[in-house]
DNA sequence: GATCATACGATCGTCACTATTCATAGTGA
């Protein structure tokens, strides 16, 4: 059991307590102990019932349950609730429209017991004749329900898929007989979103590959299984196919199982022209290989120079590969710091302090603590008075701290009519402003365009953060015309923000790659709210690779003292 | 269920918006 698995558990009896109608403080208990475990930068597996105890927001019932946890795997008030209700409950816990409440109504009038039974009670109009129901609330949720089935297609954030890559390749790497192991498809091409898991190994004996991948312990369903293929469903869901190959054939298998498959047309039509034939066995020339062993050969056979699996879109990489231009793409070393982060201030976990130190220890040159303005009231935002009592706390820190630079900033609020939640004086004072817009996201396409432009044209903001307010799996972005967007931040000098969260990534590749042609630079930051989740910046970094982002397409890789030149 | 602290019992992020019972409950950030 990691944390993830442990806050997991945790957080699921917070969502059946709630269900039950279980005293709310109760059920925040549970979730802030989930999230506070989220938090946590070691194992609390590895820690003793007295050092649970000391993290915040767990007492000694929830220290005892949380071990209880980390030893058995389940936790019996879990059990017991789980009991009470359908199975497949937590599948409705998403749809927008829905909370405790009204899903209570439906378990208990409608006997709603999954998605597919909701779903025929919108299209039967059952809903609306519920009382606190109506037509309205029924569309909203109907749509709800068609955005989660089509849009994701039961697609996993590339994070999440990530730390499940991470233990199956454990698993595997312990198998003797393996030679080489990658995890291909789209989770090596870094998409923001991961379908299944294409596992791939060249071993001379492929009978113990198949029998060690199966023993996985994550493993609940073997749904095929052959001499060199077998595919899985694992815990949660996720599927996972391998391939095992001959070594001689690996590096053919690598590039046909990473695609993308419209990359691989384009390869295959290159090797055609020059009298070969490719596929996932090698690049053959009148029936006798020419290349296979490694991508690297089956590229400079065909010509062009290798590509790294993210630019593999079809994209006009193959073109600038056999041009000899393809992109030096940004990475993580060239990232100086980061300029959009959260403290305790608003809805942070961690002090300012925390944040700092742990920014500086990942090897940051500067970091701009960035809360929320007042709009955001959940957030308990910023007013100017808080802000001034702020800076004064990160003086103090700064004359404290050596090795990094603290920026004051702020996250304001840009509002429906595109001012701002912050007077330009408040704003003026500070060292970096995130202006994002949180609310009223549904806006037409002609509003929020408005909207943002007036905010970049305001010369107090850096940057307009997470442009399209798009949460994975959950939120569409907001309509705008980009390139309308793209076009007078060009002319302001404004950027936009590569937000790093999973389920933001947002400029997404493509925005990233319209925003680097039409010449806007682009800030890739964390908008980290812990310690921990300052090391997201990996997946912003993948998404601005993804989008042929180079090093000097992003701001925060200069020095501190070259960040603002535009005012 | 955790935390604070007149140490047992009170307090625990807030507010705007939506839909419906049009003043209020529920949701969402």
């Amino acid at each position: 059991m990691d944390n993830d698995d442990v806050a997991k558990v945790l957080g699921e009896t917070a969502d059946m307590l709630e269900l039950a109608g279980e005293n709310f403080f109760r059920v925040r208990a549970y979730r802030n102990a989930a999230q506070s475990i989220r938090d946590q930068t070691v194992q609390v597996a590895d820690l003793t019932p007295e050092q649970i105890d000391e993290i915040p927001g767990i007492g000694a019932d929830l220290a005892k349950k949380v071990r209880t946890v980390v030893e058995t795997g389940d936790l019996p008030l879990h059990h017991e609730l789980a009991a009470k209700f359908p199975p497949r409950l937590l599948e409705l816990r998403d749809v927008s429209g829905l909370g405790p409440k009204r899903l209570k109504l439906l378990i208990d009038r409608l006997n709603i017991r999954s998605r597919d039974d909701l779903e025929n009670a919108v299209k039967s109009g059952r809903l609306r004749k519920l009382s606190g129901f109506g037509p309205k609330l029924e569309q909203r949720i109907g749509e709800s329900l068609q955005r989660h089935g089509a849009g994701q297609g039961g697609r996993m954030l590339y994070a999440d898929a990530a730390r499940i890559a991470a233990q199956l390749s454990a698993h595997m790497r312990n198998c003797g007989a393996i030679r080489k192991l990658e995890i291909a498809g789209s989770f090596r091409r870094r998409r923001e979103t991961v379908g299944d898991l294409d596992v791939l190994a060249s071993a001379d004996d492929s009978a113990a590959v198949m029998k060690h991948f199966i023993g996985f312990p994550d493993v609940t369903q073997v749904t095929g299984s052959g001499e060199t293929k077998a595919s899985v469903v694992l815990k949660g869901g996720m599927q996972v196919d391998l391939r095992v190959v001959p070594p001689k054939s690996f590096g053919a298998a690598l590039v046909y199982f990473t695609g993308s498959k419209s990359h691989n047309v384009h390869l295959r039509r290159i090797a055609q022209a020059r009298g070969l034939l490719l596929n996932e066995y090698g690049l053959f020339r009148e029936g006798s290989a020419v290349a296979g062993r490694t991508e690297q050969e089956i590229y400079r056979a065909l010509g062009i120079s290798w590509i790294t699996p993210e630019l593999r879109e079809d994209r006009g990489e193959i073109e600038a590969s056999a041009a000899g231009k393809l992109p030096r793409l940004i990475e993580r070393g060239n990232l100086r710091g980061d300029l959009h982060t959260h403290s305790l201030y608003t809805d942070g976990h961690a002090s300012i302090e925390a944040m700092v130190r742990q920014a500086r220890d990942n090897g940051l040159e500067y970091i701009a603590i960035t809360d929320h303005s007042r709009r955001l009231a959940m957030a308990h935002g910023l007013d100017p008075e808080r802000l001034r009592e702020q800076r004064k706390e990160i003086d103090r820190i700064q004359k404290k701290l050596t090795g990094i630079t603290v920026l004051q900033g702020i996250e304001v609020d840009i509002l429906e009519d595109g001012t701002l939640d912050l007077p330009d004086d408040a704003l003026g004072a500070l060292d970096w402003v995130v202006a994002s817009v949180h609310y009223k996201l549904e806006q037409s396409s002609a509003q929020m365009t408005r909207r943002l432009c007036k905010a970049i044209r305001n010369r107090k903001v850096d940057v307009i953060g997470h442009p399209s307010g798009r949460l994975l799996g959950h939120r569409e972005p907001s309509n705008f015309d980009l390139s309308e967007i793209l076009r007078v931040a060009r002319e302001e000098g404004c950027t936009l923000e590569v937000n790093s969260q999973p389920v933001r990534l947002d400029l997404n590749d493509t925005a990233c790659l319209a925003a680097k042609r039409a010449g806007v630079k682009v800030v890739i930051s964390s908008d980290a709210h812990s310690t921990r989740d300052l090391q997201l910046l990996e997946y912003g970094i993948n998404q601005a690779r993804r989008g042929w982002i180079e090093k000097d397409d992003v701001l925060n890789t200069r020095p501190r003292k070259d960040l603002r030149a535009r005012r």
